[in-house]
DNA sequence: TCTACACTTTGAAAGGTTTCGAACTATCAG
DNA sequence: CTGATAGTTCGAAACCTTTCAAAGTGTAGA
């Protein structure tokens, strides 16, 4: 545990600290799940990400890069649209340091 | 995945996104794991808790209630000391969302 | 080429966060 | 009672975040 860098992992959770930015998160690992139960490749596109998220473009942008920066996703362009995919190796690290057992 | 709460989640996560009080977590965490193997109960005083981090008393006085305020630790007074102890619930909770496959 | 679409950039307002020094409270030992 | 210890509360300074409106960029279709 004394391997991890509070740094980062801190700029990691500050990015998931925001409550539509969590929701644009929780929505991507959903549209995953889902992709994922079709065997379709899980990723997504940016406007189908706005589920319930009462802020306007420009903010979801800002939010998507803040995620991006973070490290929690990968964002690539597909014509006029933006998609997004959570990266696995985050999951793994964040699941393995709440696995401590308290 | 739907049956989550998104504000109480936001919170849980901004109280990690600043590094000293996620150095603070994380440093209890760490107490907990040598107390667990040496059989001990996994709490702490908050003295103990100050390892590396550059801020002074009353900082780490409000970074404590933020983190108990967003429900990751329990604390208790004794006698002149503060008692920490991370609550297991929690990072069952947290543990169970990163554990999504994407 | 013109238009619509999907997002981005910029700049600014409003509000929130981090930290500190100073003063405070509570507990314990002598 | 006194002094030392452990933590808290208050108030203020400096800084960071969230959000939007307006204007901008790049892509695709008519």
């Amino acid at each position: 545990m004394a391997d991890l860098d509070p740094k980062r992992l801190a700029r990691i959770f500050r990015a998931l600290g925001n409550e539509n930015r969590l929701q644009l998160f929780i929505n991507l690992l959903e549209e995953s799940r889902l992709d994922l139960a079709k065997g379709r490749v899980h990723d997504c596109f940016l406007t189908k990400l706005l589920d319930g998220l009462k802020v306007g473009a420009p903010t979801v942008s800002h939010h998507v890069k803040e995620l991006a920066d973070a490290g929690l996703i990968d964002t690539e362009r597909e014509g006029k649209q933006l998609i997004c995919s959570v990266k696995p190796e985050v999951m793994d690290e964040l699941r393995a340091l709440f696995a401590v057992e308290v």
